[in-house]
DNA sequence: CTAAGTGCAAAATATTTGCACGATC
DNA sequence: GATCGTGCAAATATTTTGCACTTAG
């Protein structure tokens, strides 16, 4: 990958263990995973790479789940479900077209603006967390 | 309304406020609405009963954009447009399906899980802010 | 030498909450 | 008089940032 080069001892550790999760996890996540093997790790560090990540187009937020942002490293377009009582997020895998392929303009047109993203969240429970509730 | 009956007359204020605007606002606007014809309105008055709401069912949260989050009144389904400049939150009118009719079952069989909501937005810049923007 | 990356701690921001008081039923 | 709603301020929680120091080129 073209931009990680040059990428610090550390900001590459970052992007790796970010990269290596389909968790999505939060800043303080990575920051917990890497501590032990870099030990003058900073939370800091982590929340300013983060942010150097998306700016750099390697990452994306995925939302903000109970006051915490979300990241990941893959980049493709694919939707992702939100469990509201364990707060894990898990990739949609897409298997056919979920949106309309001309969402973008119509979007546009509608609105009078210029699209240039989208997310879709779903919400609900997932399996382990479906058998806990009682109803 | 039927779960309206009985407000008091700050959480009604607080709800007709939201519900008149579709601004998508912040706990703090609807608060800066209200100060002046409610001196004696707390922020903390404004967050708790923003939480009743949505107990309720009154209101939704569109999403947190620049770590505040943003509220509707507007219940039915439909997605957002945010703009990423001024952060101002649209809207999308749904003229015609915007996504598969069984999607959650889909989700719902390819996820192992339940789905019990969705949110979409776009991102982008709107009208305004585009031609401010200099390429 | 210069610029970039970082630790650390303080600051900034947004939201929640404990407590006492007042209103409502 | 019990419950609910509230102001106020303190507390929480997350994220950002200033500053000094280090490291890489």
């Amino acid at each position: 990958m073209q931009a990680k080069r040059n990428f610090s001892a550390k900001r590459e550790a970052i992007y790796e263990t970010l990269a290596s999760t389909k968790s999505h996890p939060t800043a303080e996540w990575v920051y917990d995973q890497l501590k032990p093997s870099i030990p003058d790790l900073s939370l800091g560090t982590v929340y300013r790479n983060l942010t150097v990540f998306k700016e750099l187009g390697l990452t994306k937020c995925v939302g903000v789940v109970n006051g915490k942002e979300r990241f990941d490293a893959d980049m493709s377009q694919h939707p992702h479900f939100v469990c509201t009582r364990c707060l894990s997020v898990i990739d949609v895998p897409i298997k056919r077209n979920f949106v309309d392929c001309n969402i973008y303009d119509y979007v546009a047109k509608e609105c009078g603006v210029t699209v240039e993203d989208h997310n879709i969240v779903f919400y609900g429970f997932c399996n382990g967390c479906r058998e806990k509730q009682d109803f």
